[in-house]
DNA sequence: ATTGACGTTTACGTTAACGTCAATTATGCT
DNA sequence: AGCATAATTGACGTTAACGTAAACGTCAAT
């Protein structure tokens, strides 16, 4: 027993690291509940020991992709997508090729659109910064410091 | 009858133009009730007349940072926040104003942060289109290097 | 053998952001 | 005046994305 698990060990440490679930979880700032989740909805396919899960680089990479597109506002649904998508890129036939470089071109399409908004948004934050700073010049200027009028 | 309508409709346009509800969702491709809810939440504050909701140049470009809110993946309560730091650069006392300037650069490197993951996702985006020409390539064009690729 | 730390499954609870439907007004048109 | 059309309120339903709790397994160290 204890000489198969050793077995087990060599041979994954031979192989590639590993990492349990409560390690994904602190290192990327999320909870094991949430992991497991996603791997409920097919986001996520760690090996199994036993019972237990088991986190290969591979699955990380996955997990920070997932919870990248969870913060540019993506639903699950949609990340499941665009794994699938990245999955046919790699195993797709020459006929499903040219149609995925059709999705490939939507989700562009969608990313810039984003892009144009964080652009805007990002300029408009601007402006209200220039309106804060010049309202506190005129604020803290016209009463101590009385050195240039801001007009 | 007629003669007070076109004196209401005549002040109105030297007031200003209006929108009721349903020019507002068709307009920006949501639904009414969704504009309700926003205003439930304290997002949007509406002229009345007697029952209905009539809503101003301003009422629209609020709606507008609403939905980009979402888009970029924003929670109605985050917008809510925003829009207050909005309100406070106008209104706001000096003590307040840089405070403020605070609050502000924690939105702008929220937005910087939006912006590096969005670069990051079309940067993939860009290596995965490209193994799908290549691949692409490889299997309409050439078939002399078929040991393992073809089936 | 027990304890404690971690992991698992199952199941129900929760929150945000609306959708849907019903019952009422209000408005515009004829 | 009468009717269709549109808007409002209120109530309940729904979906996504987890949180939370219970009950159990496992393994190393005491």
């Amino acid at each position: 027993m204890a000489e198969v698990n050793r077995q087990i060990c060599a041979a994954v440490e031979a192989a590639e690291k590993t990492w349990g679930i409560a390690d994904l979880a602190a290192d990327f700032e999320t909870t094991a509940r949430a992991i497991r989740f996603y791997e409920a909805e097919g986001l996520l396919t760690p090996e199994r020991a036993g019972q237990r899960r088991i986190y290969s680089r591979r699955d990380r990479t996955r997990l920070r992709l997932i919870l990248r597109g969870k913060r540019l506002g993506f639903s699950l649904a949609e990340i499941r997508e665009i794994f699938g998508l990245y999955e046919d890129a790699e195993t797709g036939e020459a006929g499903q090729l040219s149609l995925l470089l059709g999705r490939i071109a939507e989700r562009r399409a969608a990313l810039e659109s984003k892009r144009r908004d964080l652009a805007a948004a990002l300029e408009e934050l601007d402006e209200v910064e220039c309106g804060c700073r010049r309202r506190l010049g005129e604020l803290t200027g016209g009463k101590a410091t009385d050195g240039k009028a801001a007009r």
